[in-house]
DNA sequence: TCAGTAGTTCCGGAAATATAAACTATTGAA
DNA sequence: TTCAATAGTTTATATTTCCGGAACTACTGA
C-alpha cells in the first residue's frame, strides 16, 4: 500500500484549504480534529451529525484534507491517526484557520438556535 | 429577464462562501471588488490575472459569488454594477473575509517571488 | 427601427464526486 | 502458521457539477 501523500507547507494553497473545508462533512471531520488536539482515526466518523457515511467516501475525504494540507496521517498498525497541521498553516497564513473555524463554530450555534432540537422536539 | 438573487445574511454559509471563494478566478474578481469599494461591472473582469474568460463562464462566476452572499450585483441600465456585502459578513462572521483575503494576498506575494517575473525574463 | 453592448440562459462535452465492491495490510486468536 | 476481523485504500461506475460556445434578452443611443 503506497505511503501518504502529503504537501510540504509552501505547496499549500488557500483555494486548495477553502475548497477541501467548503464541504460539510470535511468542515466538520476538521473542526473536531483540530479541537481534540489528540490523534484520531478515520472510523471515528463513519456518521458526521447524524448522517451515516460509507468509508470508502470517507476515505475520500481524508485524502482531500490531506492533499490540501490541513491534516497528517500517519500509519499506526492497522489504524490511520490524523493530526491537524495548523501550526504550520498559521504560520504561512496568519488567522486564516482560526477564523474558519470560528465562523463554522458560529454557524452551528446559529442553525442550532433556529432549527428546533431534538430535545426540544421530544418534550413538547 | 429574472431578477439577480441575493441570499439574506442568516441564509449565507460558511461552505457557500469557502467554496466560492475556492476558485482562483472568484477568489480574484471578489478581492478586487472588495478592495476597490466602487461598484464595478462584470466585463471588466473579461481578462483576469492574464486569463480570457468566456462572458458566459463570467456571469456564472459572478452568480456563484452572489448566491453565496460575497457580492450584490444591481442592475444599472444595461450593465450590472457590484459591490461587496463585506460588512453584513464581517458581523455574522467576523474576521472571516479579512482572514481570506489577506492569506490570498500573501499568496499571491509569494508566488510572485519564487516564479520570475515577465519583467525579469525580459530583462535578463 | 436598428445596431451595439452587457449579461444571461441553454446545452453538450469534460471534469469532479459519491459509493458499492473488491482489494491490501495489519493484528489477534485458534 | 492459518484464519478471521478490522481499518483503510483502490477501482469502476453512476451522478453531479463545471466550462464555454451559441443563441437569447434587455437596455441604450443613433
Amino acid at each position: 500500500m503506497r505511503p501518504l501523500l502529503h504537501p510540504s507547507i509552501e505547496d499549500v494553497t488557500v483555494e486548495g484549504i477553502l475548497h477541501a473545508l467548503s464541504d460539510p462533512i470535511r468542515v466538520a471531520i476538521y473542526a473536531d480534529i483540530v479541537s481534540q488536539e489528540c490523534t484520531q482515526n478515520c472510523s471515528t466518523f463513519l456518521t458526521v451529525s447524524d448522517k451515516t457515511i460509507p468509508k470508502s467516501t470517507l476515505s475520500q475525504h481524508f485524502r482531500a484534507l490531506r492533499e490540501a494540507g490541513l491534516i497528517r496521517g500517519e500509519r499506526r498498525g492497522v489504524e490511520v491517526h490524523n493530526i491537524s497541521r495548523c501550526a504550520e498553516i498559521e504560520q504561512r497564513f496568519p488567522g486564516l484557520i482560526r477564523a474558519i473555524v470560528n465562523a463554522h463554530a458560529i454557524q452551528l450555534k446559529d442553525e442550532a438556535a433556529k432549527r428546533p432540537s431534538r430535545r426540544a422536539a421530544r418534550n413538547k
